[in-house]
DNA sequence: CCCCATGATTGGGC
DNA sequence: GCCCAATCATGGGG
């Protein structure tokens, strides 16, 4: 947090900013002695020159501020080089800058450029990457006429994988290994409302978090609810009125165990491969 | 394309 | 805090 802009040294954002739509501003020179006019790009107006460093923290600012207008003025006064080659395009902040704001005017073309061209650090994957998509989306739904389900996300996903240069190619697995989805129904039968401390054994054993333990039991139990509802649904087709007691073959609920037939046909099944986790 | 299975997230209730 | 239902996200197979 110390010094993160020229913002501070200037003291000034407030009254030098709002001149950007007029022009770059009207400043004396950097005060900062480490500003070696080495940094100034050649096309800096006479009297205005920011350093690279301080450009890239007032974008850095701006875009905290969501202030896209303003960001978008000032990367706008910027001086260009043709193949952005320069000391101030070498910012990530700047890149990062100019491509908020290409998203935000709708310039997806630019937007993908920017994103495709540079490297960013982890610490942006996260914005950059949702700017990815959700211009992809935008683009999907307009030419579509009517608005995304979740399916189709997916595929526009698909057919526009994040670029290297804002993913670090990790990835969630889909489905865990067999052999922990073994012991976790084991442990489900024993007992589906796992104490944390059961949790946290089991997550052990099974190298997967507690969460996502906690998660896997919760998703176990929804969907025999489900299952359990369904059948439930179709005893109650197959027999309409009320006369259950009478034990009659295809009629005879097992009340206690909606669940019953589904964990007994999972414990049956899946006898335990000895794949690795 | 569609449907299904499955892990993750969300929002409400207690 | 955990529970639930509903929903999203993702991979795979007809």
């Amino acid at each position: 947090m110390v010094f993160r802009s020229p913002l501070d040294v200037f003291s000034a954002s407030r009254i030098l900013l709002p001149h950007f739509a007029d022009g770059p501003p009207i400043l004396s020179r950097s005060r900062s002695p480490e500003d070696h006019p080495s940094a100034c790009p050649p096309l800096a107006l006479p009297g205005l020159c920011f350093s690279a460093a301080q450009i890239a923290s007032v974008c850095e600012t701006l875009e905290e501020t969501g202030d896209i207008e303003r960001l978008a003025r000032f990367l706008w006064s910027l001086p260009v080089t043709a193949d952005g080659r320069d000391s101030i395009s070498a910012h990530e902040s700047v890149q990062r800058a100019r491509a908020v704001v290409a998203y935000h005017t709708g310039s997806f073309r630019e937007l993908y450029h920017i994103l495709e061209t540079h490297r960013f650090t982890r610490d942006s994957h996260g914005k950059l990457q949702a700017m990815w998509l959700e211009a992809h989306y935008r683009e999907a739904e307009k030419l579509r006429g009517r608005p995304l389900g979740p399916v189709d996300k997916y595929r526009v996903r698909k057919k526009f994988p994040l670029p290297k240069t804002i993913w670090d190619g990790e990835q969630k697995t889909h489905c865990f290994k067999e052999r922990t989805r073994g012991l976790l129904r084991e442990w489900y039968l024993q007992d589906p409302y796992p104490n944390p401390g059961k949790k946290r054994e089991l997550a052990h054993a099974t190298g997967l978090t507690p969460t996502q333990v906690g998660n896997w039991f919760k998703n176990r139990r929804q969907r025999d609810r489900a299952a359990a509802a369904k059948n439930r649904l179709q005893h109650h087709r197959m027999c309409p009125d009320g006369a259950r007691s009478l034990s009659g073959g295809e009629c005879s609920p097992d009340e206690s165990g909606e669940r019953a037939d589904r964990e007994t046909l999972l414990s049956v099944t899946d006898s335990d491969s000895d794949l690795d986790v």
